[in-house]
DNA sequence: GACAGTTTTGACAACCGTTTTCATTTTCCT
DNA sequence: AGGAAAATGAAAACGGTTGTCAAAACTGTC
């Protein structure tokens, strides 16, 4: 797994948003590429598994990925109207989410957090 | 919309973890009733279109509802083991998202916020 | 109660994103 | 070069969800 996975990655740094999957092969087509949707789902969840990359599920069901600056623990500001994507840390929600799961006897505790919003640009010059 | 809607909506009630349309399909049709799909689907996104019910996705991409116990904004705990699920109220996180949208220029703030655990039944007598 | 009009229902087909299959091609190693 | 293993992609299969449309269940009115 190699030649088409990194082309794959190179398009998701290229990004600063969610892109889907079929939207990546669209716009690998489009400029030439010869490569199969098949091989987009898989360099995804390789990358994935490598944790190169973050997926998040849209509303409608589908899967959204995004190259993640560092491999370390982050969350996402993203624009619902140009889908623009800033990284952020959240330590203090770190340590919400492990004392609500104590609170109420839960162990291993994990989380999802996602801010939505209108960026700057978009909600600027009215 | 009223026969099927309030029986689908009594099913949730009664259930304390997330399900999914077609897990409800069958338990009413295993119970006797005689309900169709469809009318499922439909019922439950009047009922989350009410505000009555809370949707999220799994990570395989179904929708999975719950009754949630008070109209206001809450989010939940989840045992990724038996599902069981509680209501919690963060409101530090919300303070958080909020300063995180601004800090970044960002504005009309929401966000989506789950926490997963094992809860003490299924994590304690090893 | 009968009737016309509206709403709800449900079997089935259509959708759509994703995964599997499997035969072909490419890559890697010696 | 030669052969095994990995990668690729076209097409088919899948699974959850939504659309279609005719039949059934309510509505309110005489």
């Amino acid at each position: 797994m190699s030649r088409s996975r990194d082309a794959v990655h190179e398009i998701l740094r290229r990004s600063e948003s969610f892109r889907s999957a079929q939207d990546i092969f669209t716009e690998m087509r489009s400029v030439g590429a010869k490569i199969g949707l098949t091989t987009v789902y898989r360099a995804l969840q390789a990358l994935n598994d490598d944790g190169r990359v973050d997926v998040l599920r849209t509303d409608d069901g589908e899967a959204v990925y995004r190259a993640c600056a560092s491999g370390v623990h982050h969350h996402h500001l993203v624009c619902r109207a140009c889908g623009r994507t800033v990284e952020v840390a959240g330590p203090d929600v770190e340590r919400w989410a492990e004392a609500i799961g104590a609170e109420h006897g839960f162990v291993e505790i994990t989380h999802t957090v996602e801010v939505f919003g209108t960026c700057a640009d978009c909600s600027g010059p009215r």
